[in-house]
DNA sequence: CGCAATTCAATTGCGCACAACTGAATGGTG
DNA sequence: CACCATTCAGTTGTGCGCAATTGAATTGCG
């Protein structure tokens, strides 16, 4: 194929275009908070962010996938290996994801087996997620999967704490923060 | 609604479920290898990552709203305006994204009259996106952005570029991981 | 009791991420 | 030159993440 199909791109004159890539030098300490700087730096924290995300993600989908779980997939099952059964809702506290997202997946792990769901006899808006003999069974299967994975990252222990610590606290700034500016609408 | 719609459920019997939910004792800092802690110390960490990658999403949501960005594009954009013109590929090499993501934002990007495609002359399989006199006018309204996002973070300089060291050394480790394990396919 | 507000899961719609594939253009080799 | 492998953008299909809505069950209040 390669054809440009729709679009109606007539925009596109001759102005001035922004500088094609000039080297950049690298910060010279003492300007650590001027402007130019600061954009660079936060496109860099979340950008690094973003990418060690999906990095993760992709080991994760190769030492899953023997199992046929997803990442978030295989989230739910460790909730559930903890835990025992739970209602949608708890899960998706521990989670921090919502119905919408955890209502299919749900329906994909029954689909595979490995859980059932069943609306609660006390609170009939509630459904319980139990896990089924195979789902339990996949626990040992799973065993291996954070060793191997820690093995991945060859960061020792420490820095990975320090991580932890480092990503919890930022990310609980940036939930405050986003409170803050819904607050004020 | 709520009516548990399709499915088949009837795996689930009564054997042993795992303990519902036992109080865990925090690391005794003398066992920090044994297999049930790096079980959890891993979780947490990929967990952590995630949390944090959908919370910065969350607060450039509100960034972005009244540019009519999503985080993705605007990294896009970002690239295009230290760049200035560029061919798809460079930009999914910039943003470690490969064409199945970037092309229909880019399409959407188009439509939203900030950038323009067209096919390379020298290499016809190639599509050059180029920024509009719109696209290139956004700069200025983005330029607030970063800044704020800093704020949000709440977190002091010189730990946001620990943390994006630690995270980048994090990326190549797993890359590298994740390419040893398909190398022996 | 009766009615409004709340809670909970599910659904819808949109956008991103990624694998797998298509199809055209290009480049290298015999 | 002919042929084949490679490169590049685009498409398809699956799954996640989230906002917004729906609809039923529950709770609270007068």
């Amino acid at each position: 194929m390669a054809k440009l199909p729709e679009t109606a791109s007539e925009t596109a004159t001759d102005v001035a275009r922004p500088e094609p890539d000039v080297a950049r030098p690298e910060p010279d300490d003492a300007d650590l908070l001027r402007d130019e700087h600061l954009l660079r730096l936060d496109q860099q924290i979340c950008f690094s962010l973003n990418a060690a995300s999906r990095a993760f993600g992709g080991v994760y989908r190769v030492l899953l996938k023997d199992l046929g779980l997803t990442y978030p997939q295989y989230l739910v099952m460790l909730v559930l290996w903890e835990h025992g059964d739970l209602p949608v809702k708890r899960i998706g506290e521990r989670l921090r994801l919502d119905s919408g997202t955890l209502s299919p997946l749900l329906k994909r792990l029954e689909a595979a087996g490995l859980v059932s769901r069943e609306r609660s006899p006390e609170d009939e808006r509630s459904v319980t997620v139990r896990l089924t003999d195979a789902g339990l069974a996949m626990r040992d299967r799973a065993g291996q999967v954070p060793r191997r994975l820690l093995a991945a990252t060859s960061l020792p222990v420490e820095d990975l704490a320090a991580l932890r610590s480092l990503l919890d606290r930022l990310t609980g700034a940036l939930d405050t923060a986003v409170l803050a500016a819904g607050a004020d609408d």
